[in-house]
DNA sequence: CGACTGATTATTGTCAACAGTTGACAATAA
DNA sequence: TTATTGTCAACTGTTGACAATAATCAGTCG
């Protein structure tokens, strides 16, 4: 049997169609085709997905739990948008993170794991040259998707998510990063390098300041938003 | 109108039935009357509550994405359960946002906050004297619940709140803090001497040594368990 | 005596229908 | 002309019923 049919079957088994169609609804908004802001209809999704409305509302709800959508009694639930003060406040808690992350990663190392931040990296840097804001874009949250993974806790992991999922909503406003692309990337191998000479302290650092001068990029983008 | 039927009113229109129902559950799950591991029965419930099993799955959703509960596929959902290992990841989260917390805290505090905290701190003595173990753990969670608070960051307050609700689980296990309460308390005093100070970096070496130190208290309680 | 097989029962998964609410628009009156 | 009320369609909130699955138990066979 083909792998990718085995995994399907495993999905459709142990996830149930709530599960299913949650993270459907997940990637809808993820990728824009749900507006920041738009109500989203019951009923049209039923039958987009084929199913009642019993799965959409239990998936809904899960999705308001973790943030992504906000419901209002009788009116319906909504796309989540976010300001700039919220996303500050994420970036305050992301910067934390991202330190500890930065740490854990240095110290768990190895060389395998430094080879595949090394991929990603050289990919990014050939995103750059293309100037492929998409591919770079997609590449960035894969790079930061290893490193807490690398970082060995699965609660770390799950918050870190959690935050961070606020602020791709923020991207889909056209905000995030004033096309510091460049800039960006020479920090994050400022990072991997760190981790490679295993420095734990430095790792963290600079992991936190990259949080830090995203956020400012973040800052200026929204700037120069709100003056046109 | 008196002012409890009118914050009824408001209660029952703003918040749907799923999310009354949940808030139930989840004070059910935390006061111990549904016991980890326990499989939730959703008929049970939907009588228990007067509800059909609708509202009812749409809560245990929500549930299930705030991570109370676990949920096997045609076998119902269960009140999670939580390892040591698991507290420990949670802590090493924990004592970085704690760390957010005391600085935050200290930038931002006024009179009467700090009146607040003294307030729950004496209160807290008193009932260590009595040896009153339950009084003392509601009003360490007020106590940390307010410091949160304090640092006005709405993101952080939910982080941290997500994170320490699964310590919640595991107190139920009888596995949290060794007994120091006494201890624990002069901690507490500690903190609020260097916020009072508004010395900032002081306040959040302190609290992140209090979570490090409440660590240790669950490691030693964990340990004297498992030898019995 | 224990392991297996099949029926039985309890419980979850899903659906379709009904009830209640909202927002928009038309009708009415000041 | 404007404000208010009445009406309607669309949608959400909730329910009860039915289907599918898993656990339980009785009976049979090795």
């Amino acid at each position: 049997m083909p792998q990718a049919a085995q995994t399907a079957l495993q999905l459709v088994q142990s996830n149930s169609l709530p599960a299913l169609v949650q993270v459907e609804i997940e990637q809808l908004i993820l990728r824009g085709e749900l507006a920041i802001g738009q109500r989203i209809n019951e009923s049209e999704l039923a039958v987009r997905f084929g199913t009642s409305r019993g799965p959409i509302r239990e998936a809904l709800r899960a999705l308001e739990e973790s943030r992504l959508v906000r419901s209002e009694k009788n009116r319906g639930v909504f796309v989540r948008e976010i300001s700039v003060a919220e996303a500050d406040e994420i970036y305050d808690v992301r910067e934390v993170l991202d330190q500890l992350i930065g740490q854990r990663v240095a110290e768990r190392v190895t060389p395998e794991r430094l080879r595949s931040l090394d991929a990603v990296l050289t990919e990014m840097d050939q995103a750059t040259d293309r100037q492929d804001v998409k591919s770079y874009h997609s590449l960035n949250l894969k790079f930061h998707d290893m490193l807490v993974d690398f970082a060995g806790n699965a609660r770390l992991t799950e918050s870190y998510r959690l935050l961070t999922r606020g602020l791709l909503l923020f991207r889909l406003r056209g905000l995030q990063d004033g096309g510091g692309f460049a800039v960006s990337n020479t920090e994050h191998r400022a990072v991997v390098r760190a981790v490679a000479q295993r420095d734990t302290v430095r790792a963290g650092q600079l992991l936190r300041q990259h949080a830090a001068k995203s956020r400012a990029r973040m800052h200026k983008a929204a700037a120069r938003r709100s003056q046109e």
